[in-house]
DNA sequence: GAGCTATGTAGAC
DNA sequence: TCTACCTAGCTCT
């Protein structure tokens, strides 16, 4: 589940797990034969991200950078370590913890140098606390963009994905079609402080969870027609998949959730594909300015083709 | 169990 | 703009 969040908290997971520790390294795949070997043996010294972003340096200051894309994973099991499984790319073996790497779009030995490069085309991170926001705000207020392609931008904000965009955008009323010069200071300021704690929070659960606590239970109410209270499988107990279908669903306020009623306001959640992503949003509830609305909202926005 | 879809990005064209 | 990456959870049968 690769947003920024994710990154911070495997991050923090490898960090606690081998840091310090001499690691076996290896590509079972091959596709990171050269560079495994290279580390083969050296001592993990510490896992750092940086928005969607890791990076884990070795002694002899070496640094694996790897991004996890849209469905790699990294996991971590106790030895003895297991046949590897499906294509692992890059696999550690500590003393205490071992850790395959699968289906990443980048895992690669890039050094300080190549660290640099990389974090010089992102933004700021809000999980970071040397993060800069005034970095984004420059970026966001001098942009005719559309904040619902600004905020995907990572070298505008670093670690937001398609659920924070969504979620944050409809926590502030903001219309995904808001030019970012239009949108104010004060929100932006607003937003900025909303999405360090709700990433700060998936960070801590390991899930994205936008729904403010006092409208979970509305939610449930919204998704099964009951309220969770009356739901014994919400309250502890079994982890049953209906129960984790009935979690997720009770977690955000709009994203995938394309023709059910907007919590807040009854209307109907709209969804489109934007630039070669799902965007989800209350018509109602993110209207754009009066003197926006006859103009170009939605332009380079193909409308819902799914019910 | 098969098929579909996705929280993303880089590189080729 | 299209494709590769080739995982894993969900839906449908």
């Amino acid at each position: 589940m690769p947003e920024g969040h994710s990154l911070h908290r495997l991050a923090r997971s490898i960090d606690r797990s081998f840091a310090g520790d001499a690691v076996e390294s290896s590509s079972p795949q091959g596709r990171f034969a050269s560079s495994a070997d290279i580390l083969d043996g050296r001592v993990l010294e510490s896992a750092e991200a940086w928005g969607k972003h890791l990076f884990v340096r070795f002694e002899g200051d070496e640094v694996v950078h790897v991004h996890l894309g849209l469905y790699g994973t990294m996991v971590r099991s106790r030895p003895p370590a297991l046949e590897p499984r499906g294509a692992v790319r890059w696999r550690i073996v500590g003393p205490r913890w071992y850790a395959d790497l699968r289906g990443p779009t980048a895992c690669e030995l890039v050094g300080d140098d190549g660290r640099e490069r990389i974090l010089a085309r992102l933004g700021p991170d809000p999980l970071r606390r040397d993060s800069e926001p005034g970095r984004a705000w420059q970026r966001i207020a001098s942009s005719r963009a559309p904040m619902g392609t600004l905020l995907m931008d990572q070298s505008v904000i670093a670690g937001i994905g398609n659920i924070y965009r969504a979620e944050l955008l409809f926590r502030h009323g903001v219309s995904p079609f808001l030019e970012g010069r239009e949108l104010k200071q004060p929100v932006f300021d607003a937003m900025w402080t909303d999405l360090s704690a709700l990433m700060r929070d998936g960070v801590k659960r390991g899930r994205i969870v936008t729904l403010d606590a006092a409208d979970v239970d509305a939610m449930a109410a919204l998704d099964s027609d009951r309220p969770a209270a009356d739901d014994p499988e919400l309250d502890g107990g079994e982890d049953t998949q209906q129960m984790r279908r009935r979690r997720r669903s009770t977690g955000v306020y709009v994203y995938r959730r394309e023709g059910r009623p907007c919590l807040r306001c009854g209307s109907l959640v709209a969804a489109a594909d934007h630039q070669g992503r799902r965007l989800y949003w209350c018509p109602t509830c993110q209207r754009l300015p009066r003197r926006r609305r006859a103009s170009s909202a939605g332009a380079g926005t193909r409308p819902a083709t799914r019910a």
